[in-house]
DNA sequence: GAACATGACTTGTAAAATGCAAGTAACCTT
DNA sequence: AAGGTTACTTGCATTTTACAAGTCATGTTC
């Protein structure tokens, strides 16, 4: 991920921040799934590797989206959350879930999810 | 950019098309800028290149979110234009510059677009 | 108390995408 | 016939992604 802006305009800062095939995945993963932990990441269907999820949840941190918690005693575990910011995009998410299943043939979402439509 | 899909997941499949730092740029130009033709997409601040819009306009049109018309009888010149399945991508936009405009600094729009947020 | 399990990474390497600059080619006007 | 316009194409260096394997600190089990 690059770290110079290209212009001002808001479209373009949001895509330089979360504009690629991962970043969302993995604020899906903590918005709806409710998912906090590394290998939970690891085990949705669309299989980050290692190493792009070091780096997004790195990225993630250093913007403000994510905060990282060490959970309690308990080994080496470390428990992710999103922060208020990166609650904020609820909205954003929530239109690219009404777009991808109106328009991308076979697309669906968990039964205990349809609320969130 | 990829053409297998990971899941069907309906955020990862729109991720899948328009996940990546320019796809969408062209798309603001059409939806917002009313903006048709390849030098007039060059010439916006983010500076693409000529063979990644000609990659990108290429996807679109085969995704069916644009549809390329020759300019009358005017040379090579082209028209790109959204079809309505194109156009249905506004309220992800719209979420994107709510959330850029909020959370990310010194992020502006045009005073003509005030009326789009 | 040594072997094993857990969880979060790190490393290496090949493949793909991006960024930049320059060149090409069809069509139209002069 | 010459020159301008428009939309690309090509080449190449850099960066990012993808995949597989290995590491390492801590906690649990026998």
């Amino acid at each position: 991920m690059s770290q110079a802006r290209r212009s001002s305009c808001p479209i373009a800062c949001s895509l330089d921040l979360i504009g690629d095939r991962w970043t969302l995945l993995v604020i899906r993963d903590m918005m709806f799934l409710k998912k906090q932990r590394f290998e939970e990441f690891l085990e949705s269907p669309e299989k980050i590797s290692t190493n792009i999820l070091t780096n997004r949840l790195k990225s993630l941190e250093e913007m403000g989206l994510v905060e990282k918690h060490a959970y309690s005693n308990h080994s080496r575990r470390m428990n992710y959350q999103l922060t208020e910011q990166g609650e904020s995009l609820r909205p954003v998410l929530k239109a690219m879930i009404a777009w991808g299943l109106k328009h991308v043939p076979d697309t669906q979402i968990p039964d205990d999810q349809q609320s969130e439509v």
